[in-house]
DNA sequence: TGTACATCAGTGAACGCGCGTTCACTGATGTAC
DNA sequence: TGTACATCAGTGAACGCGCGTTCACTGATGTAC
C-alpha cells in the first residue's frame, strides 16, 4: 500500500489540519491519537509515521494554525491600505464576532489554545512564540504606517500598541468563552464591550 | 474513623485548596484525583465522600479561587481609597510582574483556566460567570467613585472600562505564560507594554 | 447521664475503560542495476 | 527500458499504564432512648 510521495505530504498535511481543528475545539488533551486519525480518515497505527510523538504533532499544528491567521490578517489589511476607514476595523469586528466566538474549530489558535501552551513543552511554545511575535510585527507595521504623522508613533510605540490590543482582543474572546454556557448575556457583555472601546466610543480615547 | 463535623469540613476545605492550586498548575485535566488527594494528605477512595465528580470540585474550586482574588483586590482598592494615585496601580503591577507569570498556583484562576473553563461543563463555567461578574463590578464600582467628576465615566462607562481592562491583563498573561519558556524575552516584552500602557505612557491616554 | 446502634469520613483494593505508543504485516512505489 | 529488491504509508491487534469511579471494610462520632 505504498503510497506516491505527493499523497504521502497530503495526508501528513491532512492530519495537521485536522488535528488544528479538534485541538482548538477541544484543548491538547481532549482529542485522542486514534479519534484525530479517524477524524483525518487513517486508522491510528500509521500516526507515527508522520510524527514522533503526539506533542510533536501539537507543535506542528499549532505553527500551521497561527501561520494561517497571519497570512489571513496581513491579506486583510493590504485589501483596505487605501481605504479611510481602519482596515482593522474589519478584523476586530470579526475576531469580536459571537460566530468567533461559538466555533472554536476554525477560530484563532491563541484564544483557543494559549492557555494549555502555559503547561506543554517547548516544541509547542515555540510555535506560539513564532506565531505570536508575526502577529504582533504586522500589526505593528500597519500602526507604524498608518499613524506616523497624526499620532506620530514609533516604531517602539506601535509595537507597543499591537501588544496591547492583540492581549485585549484574546483576552476578551477567552473571558467570553468561559461564561457563554452559563451566562450567555454576560459572554455578550464582554464582546460589545470591547469593540465598543475599539470603535472610539470610549472615554479612554482608544480609537485606532 | 469517623471524624467530628468541623474537622470533615476542615478536610473538605483543605481538598478544595489543594485542587484549586493543582488546577490552576496543571490544569483541570492535568492531575488526577489520586494525585490530588495525595497532596491534601488523604487517599483518593474517600474523595467521593466529598464531592459527586472531579467536574464539581473543579466548579467549586474554581469559586473558590475567584472568591478569594475577589476578596484581596476589594481589599487592596479600599487600603488606598484616599490615596493621590491611583488604587489600581499596585494591583496591575502585581498581576503583569514576572512573578505571578511565573507562579500559576498561586496566581489568577481566570488566567490559568479560563481557557479549559470554554471546553468544561456548565457548573464550572457558572462559577466563571460568578467569579467574573463580581470582578468586573468591584472594577466598576472603583471606576465610577474615582472618575465621576473629571472623566464623566456612567455606570454603563465604567462596566465597559473594567471589561476591557480585564480582558487586556488577563490575555496579556495568557500571551506572557504560553511563549515564557521558549522566548522569555517576548514574554517579558508582552508584560511591560501592557503595563506600559495602564502607566499612561501609551499614545492611546490609557492612563488610569 | 449511660448504653446501643446508626452514621459516615477515611482506607486501599479493584472495576472497566481509553490513552499514547509499538508491532508484525501488506503491497504499491521508488530505486539500483 | 526491464527486472529485482528495498522502502515505507497504511492497517489493525496488542502493549502497559493511569484514569475516574466503585466497593467492602474500619472505627470513632453522633444520636436515640
Amino acid at each position: 500500500m505504498r503510497l506516491t510521495k505527493e499523497q504521502a505530504a497530503k495526508n501528513r498535511q491532512s492530519i495537521i489540519d485536522t488535528a488544528g481543528r479538534l485541538f482548538r475545539e477541544g484543548g491538547f488533551d481532549g482529542i485522542s491519537v486514534a479519534d484525530l486519525m479517524k477524524a483525518a480518515g487513517f486508522t491510528h497505527g500509521g500516526f507515527y509515521n508522520h510524527f514522533s510523538s503526539k506533542e510533536a504533532l501539537a507543535a506542528e499544528a499549532a505553527l500551521s494554525g497561527l501561520q494561517r491567521s497571519n497570512v489571513a490578517l496581513t491579506e486583510a489589511l493590504m485589501d483596505q491600505a487605501g481605504s479611510n476607514h481602519s482596515a482593522l476595523f474589519p478584523f476586530i469586528e470579526t475576531y469580536l464576532s459571537s460566530a468567533h466566538r461559538d466555533n472554536r474549530a476554525d477560530g484563532c489558535t491563541i484564544a483557543s489554545l494559549a492557555c494549555d501552551a502555559a503547561r506543554q513543552d517547548e516544541q509547542v511554545q515555540a510555535s506560539f512564540a513564532k506565531g505570536i511575535d508575526a502577529e504582533l510585527d504586522i500589526l505593528a507595521s500597519y500602526f507604524a504606517k498608518t499613524h506616523t504623522e497624526d499620532q506620530g508613533d514609533t516604531p517602539t510605540a506601535a509595537r507597543e500598541r499591537a501588544v496591547q490590543m492583540l492581549s485585549e482582543l484574546v483576552g476578551a474572546v477567552i473571558l467570553a468563552r468561559a461564561v457563554a454556557q452559563a451566562n450567555p448575556s454576560l459572554s455578550d457583555e464582554i464582546l460589545e464591550a470591547v469593540s465598543t472601546g475599539f470603535q472610539g466610543g470610549s472615554k479612554r480615547g482608544r480609537a485606532i
